[in-house]
Formats: C-alpha cells, sequence, structure tokens
RNA sequence: GCCCCCAUCGUCUAGAGGCCUAGGACACCUCCCUUUCACGGAGGCGACAGGGGUUCGAAUCCCCUUGGGGGUACCA
C-alpha cells in the first residue's frame, strides 16, 4: 500500500491538511505501506520555498515521518505534458479556442437561466478551417478533456461506501492544460496533473478531504482515457470552524506553525486531529500517540459528518500532556522559551536543579507552554506589588509577621523543612496567624494573592536571592 | 441556481433492530482535597431535528420535510 500527501506551497501548514497527513500516515502504519510526499507547486505564481520549509517542518515537528524523498510536481512537467498530448491524439482532448470574455458571457446567461454554470463543449467538434480561422484571428487555445454527458462515474469511497456521479454534473469538458500558442501545450493543471503523478508514484490509496469528491469523479475518467490503473479512495469529513464552516485561514490560528509559537505540544495536536473525525475502539481512551492508534486505524470508525474545531478540548489534551512531562521534559520544552525572553539560569546542576524545581512547581498549571513563560516571569523578574498585594500587606498583623520572618531569614538556600520552621518561628515570634503570614508572604514574594505552592516559590526565590529584597520592599511600601 | 454529502448532549463522539431508563470525553455546575490559584478525586446538568412508514420491537432500515456542509476555475 502507498498513501500520498499532495500539499500545495501556497501557504503554511494548515490544521486540515495535517489531518489528511495523519489519517494517510495512520493508514500507511496500520498496513505497512508508505507514505509519500508530493509537494504541488505547478501554481508558479503563489507557490513559494519557505511555504514548503513550512510544510516539511511542520510534519516532521508532528512526528509524520515521510517515506523517501519528497516528489515536486513542476519537475514532471513533461511527463504531464507528454499525457496530454497521449489525449490529443487519442481524440480524448481538444484544442478549445474560447475567449474569457466568451466564456464569461455564457456564464452569465446560463446564471441568468438559472441554470448550472458548465462549459458547452463548444469547441469540441471544430473543424480544421474552423481552427485555422481562430489562429489567424491570433487566438490561443487551451486544451479540454471530453467529458461524455451519458457517462456515470462510480467508485467505493472508503469511508462513504458507493458512490455515483453523473458526468453531466461534471461543468463539460474541463481544461486541462492552459491557454497557450497552438504549436505547444499550455501549462498542465490539477486534475491531469494528480492522476499523471499518482499513477507514476503507484498510489494505492488516495485520502483526502471531501472537498476533493467531484475532483475525484473527473479524475477517475481521466485514469480510463489514459489507461491507468485507478487507486482506491477516501473521502475524510473536513475540519469545521465555530460557525460549522470549512475551517480557512481565515479563522486566525490555522497553521501548525501557529499551534506550536502558542506552546501547543506536537502530542496533543497530533493526538485532537486524530480524534477529530475518527474515533477509537471500545476501551482505548481519548489520549493517545500516534504509534498507538496506528494499529487499530480504520477507515470503519471515521465519520462522515464534518468535526467542528474546539479549542476546549485541544487546551485540555494539551494541558494533559504537559502534566504528565517528567520536571526534566518540561523544562526542556521551557527553556528555550526562557532564553526568548532573556532569562538565563545559574550554570551547572545548581542552576538545573533550581530550573527542574520551577518546572516542577509551574507543571500542574499550565494549559500550554506560553503558560509556562507567564507564570515563571515572577522568578526571573520583580514583578512589583499589585494593589490587592498592597492591601493584603495592610491588613492586620502582616507586616510584623514579615518583619520577624526578614529577622530569622538566613541568607542562601533553604529546606523545606528549614522553611517551614522559619515560618513557625516567625508565626509565633510575631503573634500573628499562620494564614496571615502567609498571604503576607506571597503577597510579598509574587506581588499578587494567587500562586503556586508558596513554601517552594519562597524557596525557589531564596536561592536567586530574591526573598528578602522582596519582603523588605513590601514592608517598606505597605 | 444546479450536483453531491451529512444529521445523537453546547462541542467531539459511542451506538451497525431488542444489550438504550442512549454510554464516554471536553466545557459548565456542586462537593472533597488544599490557609491561595491550579492539579487531582467524587457527583450533577445535558442529546437521538420533525413527520410518515417497515417491524412484535427503531437512535439504528426506507421515504418526505427541515436544517447544515461541500463542490460548481485556464487554484490546488
Amino acid at each position: 500500500m502507498r498513501v500520498r500527501l499532495a500539499p500545495s506551497p501556497t501557504g503554511t501548514l494548515h490544521i486540515g491538511t495535517a489531518r489528511t497527513a495523519v489519517f494517510n500516515w495512520l493508514f500507511a502504519r496500520r498496513h505497512g505501506g508508505s507514505f509519500l510526499l508530493r509537494i504541488e507547486d505547478t501554481d508558479r505564481e503563489r507557490s513559494r520555498q519557505d511555504y514548503t520549509d513550512n510544510i516539511l517542518d511542520g510534519l516532521a515537528w508532528l512526528g509524520l515521518q515521510w517515506d523517501g524523498t519528497p516528489v515536486i510536481q513542476s519537475e514532471r512537467v513533461e511527463a504531464h505534458r507528454a499525457a496530454i498530448a497521449q489525449l490529443l491524439e487519442s481524440g480524448h482532448a481538444y484544442r478549445c479556442y474560447a475567449t474569457e470574455a466568451e466564456l464569461q458571457a455564457m456564464r452569465d446567461s446560463q446564471a441568468a437561466a438559472q441554470q448550472a454554470p458548465r462549459y458547452d463543449n463548444r469547441h469540441r467538434h471544430l473543424t480544421a478551417a474552423q481552427q485555422e480561422a481562430f489562429r489567424a484571428e491570433g487566438r490561443q487555445a487551451t486544451i479540454r478533456f471530453r467529458i461524455d454527458d451519458d457517462a456515470t462515474i462510480g467508485w467505493h469511497d472508503l469511508v462513504r461506501g458507493e458512490m455515483r456521479w453523473s458526468a453531466s454534473d461534471l461543468g463539460g469538458d474541463m481544461v486541462i492544460a492552459r491557454r497557450a500558442p497552438t504549436d505547444r501545450i499550455g501549462d498542465p493543471l490539477y486534475n491531469l496533473v494528480v492522476v499523471v503523478d499518482d499513477a507514476a508514484m503507484a498510489i494505492s490509496h488516495v485520502i483526502r478531504g471531501e472537498d476533493h469528491i467531484a475532483n475525484t469523479a473527473k479524475q477517475l475518467l481521466l485514469y480510463q482515457a489514459l489507461g491507468l490503473q485507478a487507486p482506491v479512495f477516501a473521502h475524510t469529513p473536513l475540519i469545521l470552524n465555530r460557525e460549522g464552516r470549512k475551517l480557512s485561514k481565515r479563522d486566525g490560528v490555522t497553521s501548525v506553525s501557529d499551534f506550536r509559537a502558542q506552546g501547543y505540544t506536537a502530542e496533543a495536536l497530533a493526538n485532537y486531529m486524530t480524534l477529530l473525525g475518527w474515533s477509537p475502539p471500545e476501551g482505548m481512551g481519548e489520549r493517545f500517540s500516534l504509534a498507538e492508534a496506528a494499529p487499530v486505524f480504520d477507515f470503519d470508525r471515521v465519520n462522515r459528518a464534518g468535526a467542528r474545531f474546539d479549542w476546549d478540548k485541544l487546551n485540555w489534551l494539551n494541558s494533559q500532556v504537559l502534566h504528565g512531562r517528567s520536571p526534566a521534559q518540561l523544562l526542556a520544552d521551557l527553556l528555550p522559551r526562557w532564553r526568548d525572553q532573556g532569562w538565563s539560569l545559574v550554570e551547572g546542576p545548581a542552576g538545573q536543579a533550581w530550573a527542574e524545581e520551577l518546572a516542577a512547581l509551574l507543571g500542574p498549571s499550565l494549559t500550554t507552554l506560553a503558560d509556562g513563560v507567564e507564570q515563571a516571569r515572577p522568578f526571573f523578574t520583580d514583578p512589583g506589588l499589585g494593589d490587592a498585594a498592597l492591601a493584603q500587606l495592610r491588613s492586620e498583623g502582616a507586616t510584623s509577621g514579615l518583619v520577624a520572618l526578614l529577622e530569622r531569614l538566613p541568607e542562601g538556600s533553604l529546606n523545606a523543612e528549614e522553611a517551614q520552621n522559619l515560618l513557625t518561628a516567625a508565626v509565633t515570634a510575631a503573634g500573628v496567624k499562620k494564614g496571615v503570614l502567609m498571604k503576607a508572604l506571597r503577597a510579598a514574594l509574587l506581588g499578587t494573592l494567587q500562586g503556586p505552592d508558596l513554601l517552594t516559590t519562597w524557596r525557589l526565590l531564596q536561592a536567586r536571592d530574591q526573598a528578602r529584597p522582596r519582603i523588605e520592599r513590601a514592608i517598606a511600601q505597605a
């Protein structure tokens, strides 16, 4: 079995394309087949190398390793032209001299008559003399593939079952090569090119979004005319936006690279994309890796209806992945982001241990890695005192407790027991409630009333010599 | 307009005629844990679009209606 992903490098790796990639990868993995890549860059105007790079990076990041070297479609243009020449030769294709204005007029009158827009096959049977006349006018021609109206196209779709399409609903003879002087063949177009390349790559299963269903009917006709073996098709449901429409770039964050930048993990994103349209077998649960899903992946469990993208669910999955990280793993994810902020660690094992403890402290409250930057901020830079913190510091007994603590505060690191004992001693000496001191201490250290475990927070700041100055400042400002 | 597809809690879904008083997950609400916030744990709220059939029996099969989506390029 050989499957492929055929992205067009006219934009960054879209979540919908990535999900198609996931299904292809899973299917290939399940059946021990190959997962190939083909970069569809025949639209030279809009294709860009940096988009190709972005797509490849995104797939690799997600863990969707492909087999072999990606095929670059633009490098195969001679094969495409040869196929067109063959169709011209066999009478399956012909030159159409209709101008854009003529075609537009045709479509306008069809629209006025409430008819479906379609090419009326007007140049299908031009005589040599007529063709010569058009050429003499200086007209160039597209090449159209004949689609006989009375044909019926059918296929067995792996997710939709029996599909039937009437050729008369395909819009008339289709253009397979762009307009060009008649002494050569113009730029080959999508449907023709896909068929030629899929056949050349010996693709056995084409797995793509359901927005391609009409293309499948057209392509099946081309396979027939070219005498090529058609693959099996599987049309997967689309990913929908909040409004229930096909998710597009206009919906904000839709690129894999954007999700990554926002602090989503590859594990969570891949897990979520798999869940969008496919359901795991009974007893498997909803959290799984691609490797775990592969052995049980089946199109029988792929839905036919589109699925809305749900940030809440993705967030939950991502938080689950993050909460499951070991301190060292989490730190490795966080470190580059901390460095981007200009935050540095103390060199050596002590600095590493400190950072791991911070990662462990923050871990349970993270939804994204970006949260791990915001929540780590007060450990690297002075957050100042917020209004609520000031109010807390001005409450009964707050400063006297802090003063008592300050008097007993040694230099250097504290272990958990020492910190606990210091707190108890200060509470006794100042004659305040323990809760009062704890709240005051939190306000002094973080400038807010909420945050992670107080003792650990204190100890981490203490190790960086930040506890004393913040407590002193709090007392002074209260 | 025309063609095609789809239809279970707010969202993602399980369900292939009796196992369904419709199960799970997210979200939401309550409680527990916790001198904060989270995490974690325990509960709760909440759906078969409507109407006809078929059948002893329908969320499951058929038809119609309604609603939603996709396609309809010299883009891919």
